[in-house]
DNA sequence: CATGAATGAGGGTTCATTCAT
DNA sequence: AATGAATGAACCCTCATTCAT
């Protein structure tokens, strides 16, 4: 065969990686062998090891980078201005985030906490740290007067779930994710709930 | 080695069921070895083979039996009865069923979608059906005016996270599920949201 | 290909065993392959690791075995009896013993040092053992007047090396070892050297 | 990263030669890899097979610097002079050679045998060359009456061993080789051997 | 001379599954 | 019904070597 072109150590690594995010969003981590990830990026294998330690390891990189992502849509909240608008927003924000990365964010929602138990106890750190961000937010929404009243640890695992759920159903669903749509379905639900008591 | 004793067919294969169910919430399917079900059903390597066909067959039959313990929970709603009631009542339904479940119920949230593509279509199936379901309700709902108008197909969506996440976040924090208290927070939500639009 | 006929446990462990002391001796640890010893006991790949956990693993038990085989030709001295004759039986015994292993024994010279840091480890512990028994009946010979004045520790390990270089250089050699010439040899040189001071 | 200082050939060589020759002692020829030579040379991967065929060639280069070191050690025996006291001087002269390479001996005894045929056989014949000559050498002696009568080719391996084993032990121990104590001691034993037949 | 990215054969290990008793 | 020894495909990873710049 043929040989790849030489690469500067990061190019090939995002080579790499891109390769990797692909071929584990198409087929999970478990059943993407090592070999898929080399055919995608057009490489040897001992080019992958010269620039990951191990299949775990492009994963845990592949992860760290949609979190990036993901987390790039979101921006803080200023208490000055109206806080609505600003949930709204941000609700876009990771939406759109998140339809920019194609079917790959699947990958967080489906293969991080199958791994192992340490990619579990990684993700369930960075959800217990999220989660209480959010709790913090409604707590001081409804010190603001702007959230109301009423338990708020489960209800922030709510939202986080109104959230997760609808994008994971689109990969599904193999339906493109129309963020638009779905921040105000959410933002909709936020607001007003959907059931009415009275008839 | 002492020969476990003879059992009916039907018991053996109910012994083995409960033994990999208790693996696979433990280890998940992946990490989970036939090993480890044969062990905690104290039976030799044959005798699991002549009641299941593979490892993948038994975890079938786990995420079959979850899955009818978890729809136990949820009775068809009564049009000549007040609504609200009876979504409460089925909220607490389907939750304290997966309570019951101890901590396998993460086996239908983390696992059923990472085993094969197989299993993800059979999944996606069962939401499609689910989400459906749930999508028809909400808009007889809003012809009988007791649901807020709007897009329903994404809010169905919508609603299913918000069931699901709080549960399996809980089982990621390893703490019990505690069925009222959610069922509780999720009606909240759907009856008023969190967001008050202005003072 | 056809099913090795079963085996119990042990015999078939020892049939294992069997096979990679000769797949060792013949080829040392490094270019031996597990493949090779699979060849030699006749055996499929998955057989040879319900037996033993890794190559290193089989390696150490080979190991285990020699020293055991080696050990197994020397007495415990009697100091109520003569003592060179008790010398010379035991210079014996080794050596046939060594001769027993066939071309087996030069695994404890040969590759028993170069496996890895713990290999080598493990036989400098080894030897420190042995030396020091060794030292300790150079100084009770000493008290006894059955063994020449002077330094014991260096001496302890030259005594060593008389009876294990031979063996290697025959082993080197592909000669098969004379354990009773070589003792006599070696029991000569313990009891009067070979150097002529006079003239 | 900044270029090496471009060298002359043979001065690169040499620098490669002792970065393997420390390499090698420290780690053994299996577990050595190219890359720690290179990191201690200091010098990138083609540089290394621009002076080198392959590992196994630095390796060979390694030796026979090795042996050439300590052959350096020993004069041919002049018939003229006492033989004796040429015995001790070239105990003292080898052993000080050894000595003199630090912990790099244990290369020429532990790995030359163990890194594949063809360098066990070049050892093998390195070694029968060496002990003819010690075995002439000896008939020698006897014929002019200063070596004991007896058996010739054990006793000249024997001898071997009274050199190697101590030395050995030594680098094992991780203990600076005292060449004249050794010395002393050998040559104690060529002398005298340690057991007495009666008291 | 020196560089370092790319290569790929080689080998070790796992584990679901089979089948004769 | 139950047993457990045997199987072998599937994979991951290492590292000596090549070669274009």
């Amino acid at each position: 065969m043929s040989r790849a072109a030489p690469l500067s150590a990061p190019d090939r690594r995002a080579n790499l990686l891109a390769a990797a995010r692909s071929v584990f969003a198409q087929r999970g981590y478990h059943s993407a062998s090592v070999s898929d990830i080399l055919e995608v990026a057009g490489v040897a294998r001992g080019t992958f090891y010269n620039h990951f330690d191990s299949k775990r390891d492009v994963f845990s990189a592949v992860l760290a980078e949609l979190m990036g992502e993901v987390l790039s849509g979101v921006a803080p909240i200023d208490v000055a201005q109206p806080i609505p608008e600003q949930v709204h927003a941000n609700l876009r924000g990771v939406l759109r985030a998140m339809a920019g990365t194609g079917d790959a964010v699947r990958i967080l929602f489906t293969d991080a906490l199958s791994v192992d138990r340490e990619g579990e106890e990684a993700l369930a750190a960075f959800y217990t740290v999220a989660l209480e961000r959010v709790e913090r937010a409604l707590k001081l929404g409804q010190a603001m007067g702007v959230v109301r009243e009423g338990e708020t640890r489960q209800t922030a695992r709510c939202l986080l779930g109104l959230l997760k759920e609808p994008v994971m159903q689109a990969a599904l669903a193999h339906e493109p994710l129309e963020a638009e749509a779905l921040a105000d379905a959410i933002y909709g639900l936020l607001v007003a709930g959907v059931l009415r008591r009275e008839a």
